[in-house]
RNA sequence: GGAGAAAUGGCAGAGUGGUCGAAUGCGGCAGUCUUGAAAACUGUUGAGGGUCACACCUCCGGGGGUUCGAAUCCCUCUUUCUCCGCCA
């Protein structure tokens, strides 16, 4: 199915924001390491293509009009003769504008195609990279326990104090769908109450979302075309089973038209997020660190243009109190423009030092978006001219759970079992796994 | 699963073949009044394409059809509501 009659794109505001700013892009989409120049052009193209057919279809479309009224007042005044004079010709121009609206929709398809597959313009500080090794360190903080001599990976945790069954999962349903058991499971529940009320307490309002989605939803937040393959997808419905709840929670506002005193908003949920994850493995997806399905709580925001990148900020400081409170070493990275995700101008992700496996592991990405999801989902605001405006959107993890649950069974872990960071007590009813 | 009703601008809600992009109300914006605000009154206010600006074109849930002409008639899909049935 073409994407335009998917999603009954007919804005091109794109392509005047491309057409103006062209050079700036392809400098800033280099960052990513993709020369943008042809397909720019293309787009250009295409859109000059698109306009010319556009206004001879409308002047064909103005004669066949005037003809009609024309014709009613002839049929009015009793001139009927002369209004079936008329009648052929409007039969005439119908042909024309059949075949003419015919060419001006597959030049329409074609062009919303390629502007789908046009990445987002990275934000001006993203450093120019490809891989994951450019990507800039730009903070640290708590520090590295030492462990006893006989620390062990999680997995080994999991097994010894069987918490978290992988092999269970395996049968159930295959790799990468671990069992949470017991004082685990306990675990699991706690970590995501205790995120979703420091959320809620920094203002999100808490929404319970589909786990399934339409394509839609899924072209709006940028999922689709890009990460086609990436997501579970039932094709006798047609829906997918979210990646992330980010797509559910961001399609809220899809096709909205927000008052400016609406802004900013924050809504935050808990969701199992799946991933086919295709072309993964190897030592570095062991255990809890790559999965099919894992739980995750996001936050989302919605702000005015010109606050975006203070709610960044505002972001970033709330997931490193969480991580603060829970004691756990972790560093920022922001993101090189290889790295960056598809739809995201600018993101950081948070990592917690893992010290039995001796490496860091991404619990957290917070992006900024700007308005390239906005665009996408028609969301806009009526600013103080009265215009339509897009909105910029953002969105974080606060937390992804398999990976913190990682670093705290890890880092926790002493001779006698492992202990419960403190601020989550309240919430497991225990203080140690033994 | 069965029967019926409905889908219109930011929201509510009129509109059954040309004079309808669409009454009216609410909301928004601007003004008068006020020290300021509220109330009241006056004006203004759908979206997209296109243009230097006009003109012009498109949009009344989606798609298709009838007609010279469709928000209005027909078909179809989707969604919502009411009643009945079933059910965690």
């Amino acid at each position: 199915m073409s994407i335009a009659v998917e999603l009954k794109v007919t804005d091109m505001l794109q392509v005047a924001f491309i057409r103006e700013n062209k050079e700036d892009i392809i400098a800033r989409l280099a960052k990513r390491n993709i020369d943008a120049t042809e397909m720019l052009n293309n787009a250009i193209a295409l859109d000059e293509d698109r306009k010319a057919l556009q206004t001879k279809l409308d002047n064909k479309k103005a004669e066949s009009n005037s003809i009609s009224k024309e014709i009613g007042n002839l049929f009015k005044s009793g001139e009927t003769q002369k209004a079936n004079l008329l009648k052929e010709k409007t039969i005439q121009l119908k042909e024309i504008t059949k075949t003419l609206e015919q060419e001006l929709n597959d030049k329409v398809n074609i062009l919303t195609e390629l502007l789908y597959k046009i990445p987002n313009v990275p934000h001006k500080s993203v450093p120019k990279g490809g891989s994951e090794e450019d990507n800039e360190e730009i903070f640290k903080e708590g520090e590295i326990p030492a462990l006893h001599s006989e620390a062990q990976p999680h997995w080994e945790l999991a097994k010894k104090y069987d918490i978290i069954d992988f092999e269970l999962g395996n049968k159930i349903t295959g790799a990468g769908f671990p069992v949470y058991k017991g004082k685990g499971a306990r675990l699991q529940r706690a970590l995501i109450a205790y995120f979703l009320d420091k959320n809620t307490e920094a203002g999100y309002t808490e929404y319970q979302l589909p786990h399934l989605v339409n394509a839609a939803s899924c072209y709006g937040t940028g999922q689709l075309p890009d990460k086609d393959g990436q997501m579970y997808h039932d094709s006798r419905d047609d829906l997918y089973l979210i990646p992330t709840a980010e797509v559910p929670g961001t399609n809220v506002f899809r096709d909205e038209l927000l008052n400016e005193t609406d802004l900013p908003i924050g809504i935050t949920g808990y969701t199992p997020c799946f991933r086919r994850e295709a072309g993964s493995y190897g030592a570095h997806v062991r255990g809890l660190n790559r999965l099919h399905q894992f739980d995750k709580v996001e936050i989302i925001r919605v702000e005015h243009p010109n606050n975006s990148y203070k709610a960044f900020d505002g972001m970033i400081e709330h997931i490193k109190a969480i991580l603060r409170e829970l004691k756990l070493p972790f560093r920022i990275l922001k993101l090189c423009g290889g790295d960056t995700t598809f739809a995201s101008a600018l993101t950081y992700d948070f990592e917690v030092f893992s010290t039995a496996q001796d490496r860091w592991l991404e619990i957290s990405s917070v992006s900024n978006f700007e308005a390239f999801q906005a665009n996408r989902l028609k969301l806009r605001f009526k600013n103080s001219d009265g215009k339509n405006e897009l909105c910029h959107t953002l969105n974080g993890s606060s937390l992804a759970l398999p990976r913190v649950l990682a670093g705290i069974l890890e880092n926790y872990q002493t001779e006698n079992g492992i202990k419960i960071p403190e601020v989550l007590v309240p919430y497991t009813g225990f203080d140690i796994i033994s």
